[in-house]
DNA sequence: CGAAAATAAGAACGGTCGTTCTATAATATT
DNA sequence: AATATTATAGAACGACCGTTCTTATTTTCG
């Protein structure tokens, strides 16, 4: 299935490796040709000649983030079943997929504050990417309304927004306050507002579901 | 009532407002000794010397954000009755201080995802202005359910959690995705949350609450 | 007013930044 | 195997970084 990946792509998948894991961390901005280098164990000018400038380093590692987000995370989603368990499990892989990248911090979430202010390439590709997310999500929720799952007045845009939020507070619980229920949090915040789109009366926020593990 | 500053005071107030500004939308990094003396008109050194090192620096210039924020955001808020107005307008001048303030982007945002992961003095700092709000927040909930206006099995560490997100996702639809709309859909999702904790049967999220200018 | 203290300027430092140029080594193609 | 192509190294550049030191100006206060 792969084809032979050349001496080149080889080592600028390991230079790209090191960045993700940078740029997450650190922010784009701190992304040094220097400090990569020294890292991957090239020259300045060896791994400068892979990108041809830093801003094209910056979009490459982007690029990559992304790549890596949807292969463990949004693409093994969509094999689930249509409607809310499809919904349910993007969801859920979005909050693992950090651990299970080996990664500290989310690259994407990283760039999106950096550069949402920012005019330039980078800006322009942070927009791209987050809008193909959004767009995704807001199919999820559309089918979910079409397998009669949710009601047919929720609105998928406003189910987006409120998710790309759950998301984001389960970051800073994790990272900032060093939160070990953030998870959990997110979750009950994910079941709520799916309940109110079911046309239920839902529980409140202090009667959390039971168990989210499937039988 | 306010007490003559003198003249050291002033140009660190002015320097702070600019670095207020430049550290919303670059971020709290992109700070350079230079740069601020060059838009404030003063020497590198005349303007190091206010701080001492750069890092002095990034903390004054968080502080001086979040007493902005509690000046024209959330003290005002506070004198609002106990419970859920109060709570509400703590919500709404949040949505609305940065352009209050003339400001392009949160600083406090941008401090939050740059050092989340980054062990520091600057890290502390941003940790505890958080926590600061969060409980800030939690206690206004809590007074919420003392009025008999949220039900009392509301959990306010939850609701903290949710209203973070959906502050955070504001933020992005506005900076980002440029959404003129962004604040009413944190409106309508700050609604859909109180509406969870107050027991009654809520709305959908396509079916808005009317206006939510008081009578 | 005059002395003491605070505030600002100026020059210089070692470092690191992104980038360019040239030369060499490794790989891919014929 | 010879050649063409690609990949990497090394040195050097101008620019800007945070910081220090010394000197001059300005403000403050008795």
């Amino acid at each position: 299935m792969s084809i032979k990946p050349s001496k080149g792509e080889e080592t600028r998948a390991l230079i790209l490796a090191a960045a993700v894991q940078h740029a997450g961390v650190h922010g784009f901005d701190a992304l040094t040709i220097g400090g990569l280098a020294a890292q991957t164990g090239l020259s300045k000018s060896g791994l400068f000649a892979h990108f041809g400038s830093k801003e094209e380093l910056q979009i490459a590692t982007l690029d990559e983030a992304v790549r890596r987000y949807n292969e463990v995370a949004f693409l093994p989603a969509m094999r689930a079943p249509r409607g809310l368990r499809r919904l349910k499990l993007v969801f859920d892989n979005w909050l693992l997929w950090i651990e299970r990248s080996g990664l500290k911090a989310c690259p994407m979430i990283a760039a999106n504050t950096e550069f949402d202010d920012r005019p330039g390439p980078m800006r322009d590709a942070v927009l791209q990417h987050m809008q193909r997310m959004h767009q995704e999500i807001m199919r999820g929720v559309q089918i979910t309304i079409d397998t009669g799952e949710f009601t047919a007045d929720t609105d998928p845009e406003q189910f987006a927004f409120e998710l790309f939020g759950i998301i984001s507070s389960c970051y800073r619980s994790r990272n900032l306050f060093l939160d070990r229920n953030a998870n959990t949090r997110a979750q009950t915040a994910f079941e709520r507002l799916c309940a109110a789109c079911k046309g239920t009366p839902e529980p409140n926020s202090s009667n959390p579901p039971q168990s989210h593990t499937n039988p």
